[in-house]
DNA sequence: CGCTTTCATTGACACGTTTCAAACGAGCTG
DNA sequence: CAGCTCGTTTGAAACGTGTCAATGAAAGCG
């Protein structure tokens, strides 16, 4: 970015470089993408063309020759979620080493806008795209594919195999190393604050859990009650202490897990206005170790994902694919972690 | 999206779709751009050949013929920070409902990236973009505007005036209103726990502050302590714990205002750690009312500011400086509210 | 009926870039 | 010196769209 004015705004494209560095337009094209083809003296002088003329390129006209776009899509659920964004960051690093920009689409978890944002990367032909589907329906991603934007899934494994590639965590290691927490803890009843089932990862972090129960020989349907909320955010979790607490002191579980860190900070949060104490009344888990997970009081006791890595192994997935078409498809899986803080205590006996 | 499978992967464009209906592709590019022009009956042939053929358009072609793009940046200090995440929203919600896409790009607070992204948005004749300079060096951004790159200023009042228009929230008012919350309960001494200074909200809520013990009698040199930190996230905010405290119960604050609530939420740890409680040893403030502010346990006091409209009256502006390019520019400017929780109390001399 | 006005449609061109076969020149070899 | 090769550069031809002056058809008017 040249600090002169420009005194004439005209519109100066590779042709006008060419002419000022006295070559033709293929030679500056070539300086700009495959420098290495054109002699050191010719380069040097376009190059300064370039700076001289303040030439900024024109992105539509290499994505309409080239049939691509250089930049790829990553949409994602709820831009919202503190997940995402931790995602994005490592998305964003592993794309910019390759020179790609990010588009951050929000799908605000309905489906009519992940709608949009998909005929919105297939017109802009973007080049990939980082995708959390916002449900079992991929019949528009699959479309999509046929257009030609390859894509990787983020943290849904059963998208991958014959489809293409995905990356996300073992949601039903999840699930049970969280049981297997509160077990050890001592409780038997415990609560799971869903989301909808419709999505994956809730329905394998509920298997995970009560498969916990199953090996420690307790019979899930019996230890672990369902509780599904519509959404997955802090509103949810906070309305949601009512159904948690009914039935009265002797029904109430001795612990909760929930679908995600967001619904556990809501349910904190709406039981201290009920006057119950964590983990002292009840203890609660989330899910995802949110940054924010560490600065409540007590510390919520979680499941960690790798979110950055996530983003990381997913760009370098669609990177791989980018590269080489008819690759093999791969299903990457990370493994979760427990992280215990304060909000989980052993179970005491009313 | 047609959900035939196409069993041929022909490119097809807007020639082909005019061939299919036996019209011109220039009555094509009517129906779609400007349907009023074109007579029902062609029209309804027309949109019956782009279904039949599952056209989609390629915005490439567009942007290029038309000069300019129909996307729109929103050029974010940090994704991480829930207070832009409602901001997005809000200017997403604008945007989509005149057509334009937005892309989310992150200036992960560094002058670097910021500049990478306006960059991009220059290559990429983007329509315009709502911006959050990272701080005072504006060159790039006026560059990009020479570039012919329409942009409005985010909570930059400063930055409006002549060169745009801008949107903001009265960061020296929002001062103003914490100042009088804590000497209202009784605080004479108190520590103003900063971000950088470059940065013109840090330094007019600052001021504000200031203003208020002023306007109290008091003497603002004496009254407010300064505390600065290279970042406003939760980590500075813990980190600062043992400079807050510095000087012994006898030198300690009664109050600490932090510059945003990230730091205030990682003060609040800190002081966990160290034993003290809140507010009962000393009263935290924070500012922005992020969601979680709501969640933390005592609920953190704040000043609120209205974010989701800021984004949306950002791209407001935006759409009008668009529709019309030689418009006065406007300064809006938003007040903010104080939100009082518990994690401020009154006063109690040592 | 001849004239103008209005409305719909046409068709060619331009936008800025990449690509690729062809041309060029210099250096080598026999 | 003719013949080759290799490294560099050229020039023209797309890519898919929007624009606009021109054309055609239909309608309104005196």
């Amino acid at each position: 970015m040249s600090s002169s004015a420009s005194p004439a705004p005209h519109k100066v494209g590779i042709t006008e470089v060419a002419r000022h560095a006295g070559v033709s337009p293929g030679t500056v094209s070539n300086v700009l993408n495959r420098p290495e083809r054109v002699a050191a003296a010719t380069r040097l002088r376009v190059e300064r063309a370039i700076a001289e003329l303040d030439y900024v390129r024109n992105s539509s006209g290499s994505s309409l020759r080239s049939g691509r776009s250089s930049s790829v899509g990553l949409l994602v659920l709820d831009v919202t979620n503190p997940f995402f964004t931790e995602v994005a960051r490592g998305v964003e690093d592993e794309a910019a080493a390759r020179g790609l920009a990010v588009v951050l689409l929000n799908s605000a978890e309905t489906h009519e806008r992940q709608r949009r944002n998909i005929r919105l990367l297939a017109e802009q032909r973007a080049a990939g795209a980082v995708v959390m589907p916002v449900d079992d329906d991929l019949s528009d991603l699959l479309w999509l594919r046929r257009q030609g934007t390859a894509w990787v899934a983020l943290d849904r494994g059963d998208v991958g195999g014959e489809t293409g590639c995905s990356v996300s965590v073992d949601n039903l290691v999840g699930g049970l190393i969280a049981g297997r927490h509160l077990i050890g803890l001592g409780h038997e009843r415990v609560t799971f604050l869903s989301g909808p089932f419709s999505i994956e990862q809730v329905r394998l972090r509920h298997e995970g859990l009560r498969r916990s129960f199953a090996e420690a020989g307790l019979d899930p349907d019996a230890a672990v009650r369902v509780l599904e909320r519509p959404q997955l955010n802090p509103e949810q979790g906070e309305r949601a202490v009512d159904e948690v607490l009914a039935g009265g002191p002797r029904q109430r579980p001795g612990a909760v897990l929930c679908a995600n860190d967001q619904l556990a900070l809501g349910l904190v949060k709406g039981l201290g206005r009920r006057g119950l104490r964590v983990p002292d009344d009840i203890s609660v888990m989330g899910y995802d170790n949110v940054d924010f997970a560490d600065l409540i009081h007590p510390g919520l006791t979680t499941v960690a994902q790798p979110k950055y890595e996530l983003g990381r192994a997913a760009m370098r997935l669609l990177n791989a694919e980018l590269d080489d078409p008819g690759h093999a498809h791969e299903r990457l899986l990370f493994s979760p972690e427990l992280v215990v803080r304060g909000s989980t205590a052993a179970h005491r006996p009313a």
